[in-house]
DNA sequence: TCTATTTGATAATTCATAGTTATTAAATAC
DNA sequence: GTATTTAATAACTATGAATTATCAAATAGA
């Protein structure tokens, strides 16, 4: 009758919260429905508060069941984080630090990053995970990532924002379109192009910033399409469905039948920075972040 | 075979981190001996590392048990802390902030600080508790404390500090002490009496800056008593033990047969200053900050 | 309107395992 | 050398998580 609460009850809690369906939770937890029930039940008692709304074929939380959504999946990352630094300490290494990036960090920001971190702290592991700007907040906010890169300008109050590479913007272009290198004078000849763009949801600050360029050109620039890859991108421009403006440093890396100019006298730039949680607990963060503000 | 880790572990592991010693163990958590021993190993079991060494009769951390003592402090005092914002988002109350202080601040600061979170924030309830300066400090990193006042010029990494209070320093003597208020010209006055004063530990802050209050007058004090509460020290002041300096404010509220000289002229300032950890994941906590850092 | 299907809750039962008692071996203390 | 204290181990008990079987209520489709 007197329970406690245990870190089994957070899980089947977060599963039900996130399925919102009782069968489906047990399913994904591999136990039968009837349990979920009985052990959601039990949480509401132990914690006397009302978690789910079920007005038989719907499920919800209640406001008190959102917010506690948010503090277990903190508290079951932040648990899952101390379980393999701990296992690390155990065995004489480190740690482990986790890196959410953009693809366009994967030219040169990062691969240069691992390899300083690999010479200054041979014993920290890292583990890389491509995810958009919008992503990376929530997961370092509540714990799964230690550190991301991003191209924002601002970010939620507790997360640490630093600039860590500018780029020139490129005009990207199809192999045989008239405008080259050398014919090249201002963006103002290709405003009757469409424009491929990376959508807006990937990248806000990347959208505003190409339309800022269009704009100090003198020009709206029709968009035709939006993708969230730059190898889309390049094939849509390779396929003359409209011509593209990208950071510099994507034109590495990709094999296309496309051509560069660099818009080196445009003011703009592409910034990339990275992104953390000042207070983040990960012992091995704070290491990497003294390296990583230096250079 | 395939256990998984709970609460209880946890439970059971900070007992045994906290008392070295499997038998005083199970006694606070009124359970056997060999519950704990079975439940410690199945830990380190599920966790793949040693926590304890035990060489029969002495029980100590390895490092990663130390490690692990901190995140478990941490993830512990985090959840209770969830648990009691739950049953109030519940109830529909807001939530509670948990507020830390030096004795010192009782006299004014704190009560005032109340008043307005009432008139403003009805529906969040605080708790306050009274620490020393440096016991404040990781009650706040480990999430035991949202809020603290203490006497400090620094703070680490992640915790905020805004200077609240600021208050001058008054001699406190018997009062059939020779120097009086009309006599009384400068503090060297007082150059051979011995002094008391507030413990090192319990305020480096304020023990500083009393010693450079003497220095600026050409003495060094003799420092015949220290203590940590305003009560022992008024009261050997009051049986003619040594005479102290303490700040202003701490005259009311004490029925003490002292006399107080308030030093107007020195520059020196005992100043009081709110500590919080930046990334405080509570609720009620951000709605008081922005009133409180308005005042 | 009637049936079929789906939902989460409940009841009875089973089974895993946390915690018990009893005991041991090793390490101190006297 | 004996007595006491330590944590670990073994055998057992009993709590309660999870299972199967079932139900009532809600929806969907004919």
């Amino acid at each position: 009758m007197n329970y406690q609460i245990e870190l089994r009850h957070f899980i089947y809690f977060l599963a039900v919260a996130e399925e919102l369906h009782y069968r489906k939770a047990a399913e994904r937890l591999f136990i039968s429905q009837p349990g979920v029930s009985t052990q959601i039940k039990q949480m509401e008692g132990i914690l006397q508060t009302q978690l789910f709304i079920r007005d038989k074929k719907k499920v919800r939380l209640t406001p008190a069941g959102e917010f506690l959504k948010g503090e277990v999946e903190f508290i079951l990352n932040h648990l899952e984080q101390t379980k393999k630094q701990l296992k690390l300490i155990g065995e004489g290494h480190l740690g482990e630090i986790r890196i959410g990036f953009l693809g366009s960090a994967m030219q040169n920001v990062i691969p240069n990053l691992l390899l300083d971190l690999k010479e200054n702290f041979p014993f920290i592991h890292t583990s890389l995970e491509e995810l958009s700007n919008r992503a990376q907040i929530p997961a370092i906010l509540s714990d799964k990532l230690d550190l991301g890169f991003v191209r924002l300008s601002r970010v939620p109050k507790g997360l640490k924002l630093k600039p860590v590479f500018e780029d020139t913007f490129s005009l990207v272009l199809p192999k045989d379109h008239p405008l080259d290198m050398k014919g090249f004078k201002n963006i103002g000849q290709v405003a009757t192009d469409d424009f491929i763009l990376f959508s807006q949801d990937y990248s806000p600050q990347y959208y505003d910033t190409v339309l800022s360029i269009c704009e100090d050109a003198g020009f709206t620039p029709n968009v035709s399409h939006k993708s969230v890859h730059a190898q889309t991108v390049f094939k849509l421009v390779e396929n003359k469905l409209g011509i593209a403006i990208v950071p510099t440093a994507l034109q590495y890396g990709f094999q296309m039948k496309v051509k560069f100019i660099e818009l080196e006298q445009i003011e703009q730039r592409a910034v990339l920075s990275m992104v953390w949680k000042e207070d983040n607990r990960n012992p091995a963060l704070k290491n990497c972040m003294d390296l990583l503000l230096k250079l």
